[in-house]
DNA sequence: AAAAACTCTCATACAGGTTGAGAGTTTTAG
DNA sequence: CTAAAACTCTCAACCTGTATGAGAGTTTTT
C-alpha cells in the first residue's frame, strides 16, 4: 500500500461498503478510483474522496437511483439535486399513503383469519348487533342468481375495474358481497340488486359508496355460493317461524375468502343476512 | 375461442395484468390455464380461475412475495398465511419508519440548499439568533487542525462507524461539524475538541447526544476547510473589536455540503460561530 | 521464498417483471 | 376461401443494486 492511498478494501471497510460494490460504482462511473495501477489493474483511492461517497451513500438513503445520483453529480447544479428531492418527497409520501393501506389491509385480513377459525359450523342461524359498514357498490347488470357463477365472476370483475378506473385502491379486494332487495328476499325470489366491496373509514368518499346502518341481524352461515339459494330459504323461514319482521335488505357477505384449497372454486365463508325489527 | 374459455390476452384484459405476466405465473406454477392446446401451445383459462388470480393480486398488494404466495397457495394452511402476514406487518412498520425519516432527511436537505442559495457571501460576519440543537458527538482523538484533511476525514468515518454500530440512522449524516474550547478560541490556538452531526428531535436518545443551547452567535461565513484558522481569527478579532464577550466554545459547523462541484474536496458552506453575551 | 491475503475480470443470481425477435395460430374482412 | 390482421408461442435479453463465486494474478506477511 503505497502512502496516502488505499487500496479498494481499505477504502470498503472504511466506508462500510462492499468491495463489489465499490468496483460497480467505478464500472458506472459514479467514482472512479484515483489511481490505477497501470500493470496490476489495482484500484487506489485516496481518502479525501470518502467526500463523495458520503454524499453517494447520503442521497442513496434519501432513495435516490444510482442513476439520478450520477446526473447530479456530474451536473453540479442544486437546482437539479432540489428538483430530483422535490419528486422523491413526493414519491416517499405515496409510499407511506399505500403502506399504510397495506397495514391496513393485511390487519383486515389476519382479523378475518381469526374469525375463519372461531366461526360458527355451517347451517347455525344467528341474531347478531352489526356495526354500521361502508360498501363500494354497483348495480348488477343480470341476475347472476339465473346465470351462475361465471356471470357473478364478470360483475366482480367489473367492480374491480370500477376500482381501478377511479384510481382506488383495489387492496380492498377481499371482502365482498351481493345484496337482494327486501321484497325479492321475503318473496323467496332469488333477484341480484348490487354487487359491493366493504371498504373502511379511511377510503376515499365517492360516489359509489353507501353506508349500511348497523343492527340486529339474523344471519346464517354457510361456505359456498352454490348452497346459497337453500340457505336463504331457511334464513327466511326462520324469521318467518321466530316472528322477527325483516327490516331491510339481504346481504350476503363473503367473510373470508381463501381460494387455496382448490383451483376452481372460491374457498369460502359466507354470512347471509336479514336486518330485523323486533315488534 | 371456444365457450367459456378464455385465451390468455382476454384473460389479461379482464384482470388488468400483463400477458406477459400471467405466462410468467403459468412458468412458476403460480396458475396455470386450464387448459393447453397440445398442438398450438395456447393457453386457456377458465373464468373461474379469476378466483386465484384475485388472491394472488390480494397477496401481492399486502406485499408478499411471489415464492409467499406460492407456498400459501399451495400449503392451503391459514395458520401459514397468518405467519406470513404477521412477519410482512412488522416489515411494513419498520419499512414506514424508514421513510419517515427519509421524509424528515429530504426536507432538511431540500432547507438546506434553499439556505445555501440564499446564504450571506464568504467573509461575511453576522450576529444571529441560532435556535437550540442536538448533536451526536465524539472527541476527536488528535487535533486535526495540525494534520490537515485527512485526519478529519478519518475522525469523521469514525463517528460514522459509531453510528452504525450504534444501530442509529445514517441518514442525519449530512450537516456535520466540530467544536473546540472556548479557552482555545480565545487564545487563538486552534485546537479540535469534538466531532459531531445535527440530528433532530426525534432522534433516539443516547449518551453521545448533546444539546447545544440556543443564544446570540457571531458568525462568520466562508466555503473552505482550508480558509477556516484565517477566519476564525477574523471571528475572534471582530469580537475583540465589538467588545462582545465570548460565553461558549466555538462551532464550526457545515450548513451545506455537496461536492458535487469536485472530486476530491468537500464542496462546502461552512459557518463558524461563537456564543456571545451582551455586557 | 512460500504462504496468506488481497485483487483482478468475468459470469451468474436475485425479484418481478418488461421488451423484443422470429415463428406459428386464430380470427376477421372481403 | 383466402389474405390480412391480430393474437400467441418460445426463448432471450434487460432492468436495479447488489451478492457470490471461479480462476488467475498481485501484494503483503511470515
Amino acid at each position: 500500500m503505497k502512502n496516502e492511498l488505499l487500496s479498494i478494501g481499505e477504502m470498503a471497510k472504511i466506508n462500510n461498503i462492499s468491495v463489489s460494490t465499490l468496483r460497480l460504482y467505478d464500472e458506472i462511473g459514479l467514482i472512479k478510483p484515483c489511481y490505477i495501477d497501470s500493470e496490476s489493474r489495482y484500484r487506489y483511492y485516496n481518502i479525501r474522496q470518502n467526500a463523495r461517497l458520503d454524499m453517494i451513500q447520503y442521497m442513496k438513503a434519501l432513495g435516490m437511483e444510482l442513476k439520478e445520483i450520477k446526473e447530479v453529480l456530474e451536473s453540479g447544479d442544486t437546482k437539479l439535486i432540489e428538483s430530483i428531492l422535490i419528486r422523491r418527497k413526493k414519491q416517499v409520501k405515496d409510499q407511506m399513503a399505500n403502506l399504510n393501506l397495506q397495514l391496513a389491509a393485511i390487519s383486515r385480513t389476519i382479523e378475518s383469519l381469526e374469525r375463519y377459525r372461531k366461526s360458527p359450523s355451517i347451517g347455525t342461524i344467528t341474531i347478531e348487533y352489526i356495526p354500521h359498514r361502508k360498501i363500494y357498490s354497483m348495480p348488477t347488470s343480470i341476475n347472476f342468481y339465473e346465470y351462475g357463477i361465471e356471470v357473478y365472476e364478470n360483475e366482480l370483475k367489473e367492480l374491480k375495474n370500477s376500482l381501478i378506473k377511479h384510481n382506488l385502491p383495489q387492496i380492498y379486494y377481499c371482502n365482498a358481497g351481493t345484496t337482494m332487495k327486501k321484497e325479492s328476499f321475503l318473496e323467496g325470489r332469488l333477484e341480484s340488486d348490487e354487487i359491493f366491496v366493504l371498504v373502511d373509514d379511511e377510503f376515499p368518499q365517492s360516489g359509489n359508496i353507501k353506508r349500511i346502518e348497523s343492527g340486529m341481524y339474523v344471519c346464517i352461515y354457510l361456505d359456498s355460493f352454490d348452497d346459497e339459494p337453500e340457505y336463504a330459504k331457511r334464513l327466511l323461514e326462520y324469521c318467518i317461524e321466530n316472528d322477527y319482521k325483516v327490516a331491510g335488505d339481504y346481504i350476503c357477505e363473503v367473510l373470508t375468502e381463501f381460494s387455496v384449497f382448490d383451483d376452481e372454486k372460491r374457498g369460502m365463508f359466507l354470512r347471509l343476512q336479514v336486518p330485523v325489527a323486533f315488534r
